[in-house]
DNA sequence: AATCTGCCTTGACGTGGGTCAAGGCACTTT
DNA sequence: AAAGTGCCTTGACCCACGTCAAGGCAGATT
């Protein structure tokens, strides 16, 4: 695993050029402000699979925008057991819990191949305090993260808790221009079940389940969410509307 | 259940006067750029036990930092069932998850009498753009609450779960200059177990238990912590190291 | 002092989902 | 094409914890 950013490819500067403009760290930024942020932003070349961005325990530098692919940030507990935060997805940041502590808190890990934007956060801060509408975007980025951290303590039962991810999923995708219905999971099972608190085997029961129910169609990491609706009642609500 | 701001009470107007400035918003300040935070606050009288802040969808148009007491922040999911997000302590902000949707998400509910600063956040982002420590505190605190809300998806049995939310109000506690190893609960059982989504039942049972291996020593809401090392043990110190 | 009310405790019982173990399927390597 | 590897599925079993029900205790009410 590595924990260097790969070398720039000149082709990822600009986020005037970048599909995610309207997602990420710039939206509302004028064409002016844009420039300026466009100027601290360090794009990498691709991560392959599996190679971390950070560690945990080391010393916060920058936050990352997802430009490519999709990352995976995981923490340790005392008994050595493995936990997934959460799953990040093309034009979302991560990284940010590490403001307060001055250092990640998780270690930051590729699934597929992937790239990131990183954004050095003292520059990002000085920037934020001279451009109203970054400073507005990031306060709003951060709060969406605490709300999405809390929603997902409010699921209960493992069949809600599937669902809900499912569709906070579907529903990331969704707001990304993909489909909102048929999209590839990229991690594997484990992982989810992992992120969710739940068993591997306790995934792969709720997931024929849903689709003995009619709910999804899924092989593998292709899912296929057939009865939106119904997966909205069954988890409640929580994660999604 | 009240949601207007009781009247201002002129003997709380200022956060240089105020025994929690050093963890509350104005942490990092200079006297010239607290008092400029100060013409921006609004503080009430105290609420009484159970009366709301504010209520779920409606309009956002502050962010509250508490002053004394407790308050605690709860969603309704489709099937009518409440959650508790979180309780929240004196120096502690809330309504952040607010920004990003413009509405709040939650109620905000008094435990016993307790009191708040609401602070206006369109004159707080102004006010933050301006002064650069303001706009750095703000950053840290919400990181900080990411990493809250993060940490309690990890614990993962009950005991674990009860282990770390005792650890988290005792590490809290004493950064606010309160023993660490002996305070008041605040809310009754059945908020603990909503709040860490197990039976009311559970607690007790867990409470003894934790009684009977020599970690805690509870009566009522009154809760000392013996053996502090042990409880971390249980945790897998997620919550608090 | 007696009754009421809300909260907590304790016991009995049932079940959702974890664990363990075996096998299947798809992709990779040779 | 055969063997290997990793991931997923399925079944059997069992336990932690939820649910239900009864009782205890402390503060409020009269």
């Amino acid at each position: 695993m590595s924990n260097q950013i790969p070398a720039i490819n000149p082709s990822y500067l600009k986020c005037s050029q970048c599909a995610l403009g309207k997602l990420c760290l710039p939206l509302g930024l004028d064409s002016q402000d844009m420039t300026a942020l466009e100027n601290i932003i360090e794009p990498s070349s691709p991560y392959k699979e599996n190679q971390s961005v950070y560690q945990a325990d080391q010393k916060f530098e920058r936050i990352y925008a997802v430009k490519s692919g999709m990352f995976k940030t995981v923490v340790m507990d005392a008994n050595g057991n493995e936990h997934i935060l959460g799953f990040h997805l093309p034009g979302e940041l991560f990284g940010l819990d590490a403001i307060y502590p001055q250092k990640y808190i998780s270690t930051a890990i590729s699934l597929g191949t992937s790239s990131v934007c990183g954004i050095n956060y003292t520059d990002l801060e000085t920037l934020a305090g001279k451009l109203p509408s970054l400073q507005r975007q990031l306060f709003s980025l951060m709060s969406k993260e605490v709300h999405t951290s809390q929603a997902m303590t409010v699921e209960h039962a493992a069949d809600q808790k599937l669902a809900g991810f499912i569709l906070a999923l579907a529903s990331r995708y969704k707001q990304r221009g993909y489909s909102e219905t048929r999209f590839n999971l990229m991690m594997p099972r484990r992982d989810i079940a992992n992120h969710l608190n739940m068993a591997a085997e306790t995934v792969s029961r709720l997931f024929k389940r849903f689709q003995t129910e009619g709910l999804i169609d899924v092989k593998r990491t292709d899912l296929h969410i057939t009865n939106i609706e119904a997966l909205k009642r069954l988890a409640g609500c929580a994660s999604s509307c």
